[in-house]
RNA sequence: GCGCCCGUAGCUCAGUUGGAUAGAGCGACGACCUCCUAAGUCGUAGGCCACAGGUUCGAUUCCUGUCGGGCGCACCA
């Protein structure tokens, strides 16, 4: 981000003393291929034609003005017009003392300052445990409010609790049907009911807190079936997500938002705005002036409400809660429902950008390669809680933060659990663990750790190697930010691979404590200790620990 | 039938405001521990970025079409 923001200063200075306007299409980016230097714009092939010339020409005079910088230790014009910059090794060291004074903050950036965000995740309905899909879209939420704190937004997360509706009828009602079966009597399975062997265990409980259910009216044994059923499932997805490591700061009833009337101010609103009309006895939504492809009922010709008619009213009482941007994550099989939802955002006046879908794809269980049958019944183990205790909790997040959110995540319970190469995660904290290592050598050989680092001490840091580290560790705030723009935590731990291997290649090439002279020694110490804190950094944005030793 | 997502090395996948000779890990083959953790490093092989057009200085990226895969198209939640 120093160089970055470096060039750009030095390159609008130039710009306005040529009398040109800034092109917002110029790119300052580290190139792909090393030869090219340590960053590359293209300033002059996307000014050359408000300059009247040819890019190479430009490229040239912009050339000749950077060399005067002290802090650039060359500029090469390549290809059809890049500029190809190298800093001087003073430029780089500066990245320590950067590091060493932002401490656990570095990697932290100013791009959403000033701004409140929620994401809503998880969300699942409070009728059976997690299971491994749910798993995916808690540790991308997670990961992605930690990123877009780190990138300066105010981020409030949530859980909306399903806990009205049809399904919480069915769940008091499996209950009661199961609890029926343990009192004996003999009955057929009913067509919808939910199979799970945890609706059993809650009968029971149900029957020991209350003895006397089945002499009770329906009536009144279905709402404690229920609301025990609610309460117990509750408590187990809530000790599954902090277990997990996961945290929602606000837990959001459906059923207290309708019992505020929240529907019908919504629906006034709609009407006020003349997008609800009434046909066949229903009250409708008019989408279709947003761009979905058909109109959407709100209130059924039965009186009752649809999901989406909650689901509006509750997206305006975010929006009443002062959010600048609301990001909903769901499974990808709800992505025909993403349309009507940003037509009811729109409806209700916010600006299009405020909102976003992050849609989190299937995740497919295997094992040695092996699917593994996805059916509760049989006893084969798909929560998220099992899968946890066998793989571990930062082998599991890790996997489900290296892939992009939308596309089909394998994860194999064999490889995930491996301890070896094959597994990202143990060698992204295995770089952690060897700097600790070398660290604590240090102090036993006697060999002095410097707390600070100053240009004396980094003038020792000119090999390629050393160049090369401090190069991508300056790239990490550029990383944060991109991953927060696109909402792509991801990015992060792709980006924690590359310094891992950075690291990695480092400690076999470069010895530190033994190599042999004590201004080198010293200097490589506190380059470590810098690549230490942005792995720390990078894990604990990924939830992910970075163990002092392994 | 309509809509959305996807198609990149043998496998799993990165690559987002369009940039140079398209990357990583695994797998395969071959090297490296008298030395700070070999849970590591280095090297070799492997590609019509599904296909065909278009836009321009330049396309894996943007547009159109075709093929192939996944998922949605309720007065369900």
């Amino acid at each position: 981000m120093r160089a970055k923001n470096h060039l750009l200063g030095s390159l609008k200075a130039i710009v306005a003393g040529m009398d040109l306007q800034w092109p917002d299409k110029t790119t300052i980016e580290p190139p792909k291929d090393k030869q090219h230097g340590d960053m590359a714009a293209n300033i002059a092939m996307v000014l050359a034609k408000q300059a009247h010339t040819s890019p190479r020409e430009l490229a040239a005079r912009i050339a000749g003005e950077l060399q005067h910088d002290p802090r650039i230790a060359n500029v090469d014009i390549a290809g059809p017009g890049f500029l190809n910059i190298t800093f001087a090794a003073d430029f780089w060291h500066s990245t320590i003392p950067a590091i060493e004074e932002a401490g656990p903050r570095f990697g932290s950036v100013e791009y959403g300052k000033g701004k409140r965000a929620q994401v809503e995740y998880v969300s699942a309905n409070p009728t059976g445990p997690l299971h491994i899909g749910h798993g995916r879209g808690a540790a991308v939420g997670d990961s992605l409010t930690r990123v877009l704190r780190f990138a300066g937004y105010d981020v409030e997360t949530e859980y909306y609790i399903n806990d009205a509706g049809r399904q919480m009828y069915i769940l008091g009602f499996s209950v009661l049907f199961r609890a029926k079966q343990l009192c004996g009597q003999n009955l057929p399975d009913p067509e919808d009911f939910y199979r799970g062997e945890y609706i059993k265990d809650i009968a029971a409980e149900v029957l020991k807190l209350h003895p006397d259910l089945m002499d009770m009216p329906e009536d009144d044994a279905l709402p404690i079936c229920r609301d025990y059923a609610l309460n117990d499932i509750l408590d187990g997805i809530r000790k599954d997500l902090a277990d997990f490591n996961v945290e929602h700061q606000v837990w959001f009833s459906e059923k207290s938002l309708l019992a505020e009337g929240a529907v019908d101010k919504t629906f006034d609103r709609l009407r006020e705005a003349g997008l609800a009309f009434e046909q066949d006895g229903a009250l409708w939504f008019r989408t279709t002036d947003f761009g979905d492809d058909k109109d959407r009922v709100l209130k059924k010709s039965n009186g009752l409400l649809t999901y989406f008619a909650s689901d509006i009213a509750y997206h305006d009482n975010k929006y009443d809660r002062g959010f600048d941007l609301c990001v909903d994550i769901w499974g990808a099989d709800h992505h025909g429902y993403v349309p009507r939802m940003r037509a009811a955002v729109e409806a209700l006046g916010k600006p299009k950008e405020s909102f976003d879908v992050i849609l989190v794809q299937l995740v497919n269980l295997l094992r040695g390669g092996e699917q593994v049958a996805m059916s509760t019944r049989a006893g084969t183990f798909d929560t998220l809680e099992e899968v946890v205790k066998e793989v571990g909790r930062d082998a599991a997040r890790f996997m489900f933060l290296s892939r992009k959110s939308d596309s089909h995540l394998d994860f194999d319970l064999d490889l995930v659990k491996q301890q070896s190469m094959d597994n990202p995660v143990y060698y992204v904290q295995y770089a952690h663990a060897r700097i600790a290592s070398v660290l604590r050598k240090a102090e036993e050989r006697g060999i002095a750790v410097p707390a600070k680092a100053t240009p004396a001490i980094l003038g020792a840091l000119t090999g390629q190697d050393e160049l090369d580290m401090l190069r991508l560790l300056d790239q990490f705030e550029d990383v944060v930010e991109s991953a927060a723009r696109q909402l792509a935590p991801h990015h992060i731990s792709f980006y924690m691979q590359d310094v891992a291997s950075a690291l990695h290649r480092f400690y076999a090439n470069n010895p530190v404590l033994n190599a042999g002279d004590n201004d080198v020694a010293a200097a490589r110490l506190v380059l470590l200790k810098g690549v230490a804190t942005v792995i720390r950094n990078g894990l604990d944005l990924l939830g992910v620990s970075a163990p002092e030793s392994m």
